[in-house]
DNA sequence: CGTGATATTCAGAAAATCTTAAGATTTTAA
DNA sequence: TTAAAATCTTAAGATTTTCTGAATATCACG
């Protein structure tokens, strides 16, 4: 694994599913090599140095599992199948031997991110000596977000988030200096899991993060409200 | 053996498990020689410094009495039997044969790894001056884990825990700081083999270390819930 | 001002966790 | 080997926390 960026796999049928996690990912400056089938993704395990594969276990040629077993034999990298929740639990079983970690559709963007890290951390925990930058942790004048421990620090005072109050957060951090609009933080957060018109959802959220951490619509010090476009969070 | 790492020989036809086998150990830096036959275990045997040999008894060319025997005519390292569990008359055999230990199948991630290192462990205090660290042993803030009698103490007095308890406690503790799933902490302590796709059996467990801790759900001292992602215990 | 965008409030819905207990399984002891 | 004890799993209902959508209020901009 290089220390810039690792190179991730992506095999789903789905193409909507694939390239929605592409997005995320990418996001997250990864290196990305999607395919829609497996076969192709089979070619690519043997050209490229991967460091990561994320793999829908139903696939119409080569299934997940077979996939596995080949980057088990010849290759040493972690593994994380894709499954639909409604798939047969004894399919799911034989399928997602020696897999890593797997993860079930739909998912939260946050939480397929959560794992891919987790992953690679894990990971280069014992096959690198390199004191890995902690990508999993946020922190800047006075604010501390850490996804390991989902706890959240404002001025030495811890304040206790719920999971989509976190999120949000983590992504506006992520975004800082940048607007990041109501629909894109849906996205970021819920994924194209729902789809709603109101962004009133958001708003609500928003409110209460804000009072969690004393920011008073009027004059944020934190969430600023930047009229007809969306939030942001100063540089 | 190495100051680094042991060189673990794994030899069973199952693919699956003997992958699995690889999947747990090579997470704990171990140096992995995967076979998925006899005859190419035997040559791996000659050709490379091995620390540790673990073999399904059950083998389709050469059985892995015939392998254990080879290895104690001509090496000296522990070996550790993979059983079905219905093979009980040759668990017996196979361990007057030589055999250091014996684990039967199905079995559990973090049995698997205690016993290989309880082996590693005796074998090395008698072939090497090194004091090896001991990862076996957990000690923080008056709680203290050992993994070889599968002892607990919370300042001072002794809980007796159940296995299960005890496995996941010990993977809380040993990820101390950070937040377990639900999923994750019964990925690490069933392993794979297990899928079930209700964290309620975690939770019953949790509820039940919590009452030996005596840890009230409220306010946890030890267990904490992290609403919405997981189990963590402070660090 | 008027209009549309953002805020606030709050109550019901949904989701996650907790508790309990009964039955199944495994281990231990006799 | 069998009986007893310990442990594990599952399920159902209770509880708690979180999320959502509607109704209303407020604000910024023209």
């Amino acid at each position: 694994m290089t220390l810039l960026a690792a190179n991730i796999l992506i095999v789903d049928d789905e193409q909507a599913i694939a390239d929605l996690v592409e997005v995320y990912l990418k996001n997250e400056n990864y290196n990305i090599f999607k395919f829609y089938s497996g076969k192709d993704a089979l070619n690519c395990i043997e050209n490229e140095k991967l460091d990561l594969a994320i793999l829908d276990v139903m696939l119409p040629d080569v299934d997940g599992f077979s996939i596995c077993q080949q980057i088990r034999e010849k290759h040493n990298f972690p593994v994380i199948m894709l499954t639909a929740k409604e798939e047969e639990i004894d399919k799911i079983t034989g399928l997602t031997l020696g897999a890593d970690d797997y993860i079930t559709k739909p998912f939260r963007p946050l939480e397929l991110i959560a794992r891919v890290k987790a992953q690679l951390r894990r990971f280069t925990k014992y096959n690198s000596s390199e004191p890995k930058q902690e990508e999993h942790l946020i922190a800047f004048s006075g604010l501390v977000l850490d996804m390991d421990t989902h706890e959240c620090m404002l001025n030495e005072k811890k304040l206790s988030l719920t999971p989509t109050e976190f999120s949000i957060l983590w992504v506006l951090c992520s975004n800082r200096g940048r607007v990041v609009s109501s629909e894109e933080l849906f996205h970021e957060v819920w994924g194209d899991k729902y789809f709603t018109n109101s962004n009133n959802t958001v708003m609500v959220h928003i409110r209460h993060l804000r009072e969690k951490m004393h920011d008073r619509a009027e004059h944020p010090k934190y969430i600023k409200t930047v009229w007809g476009v969306g939030y942001k969070i100063e540089k």
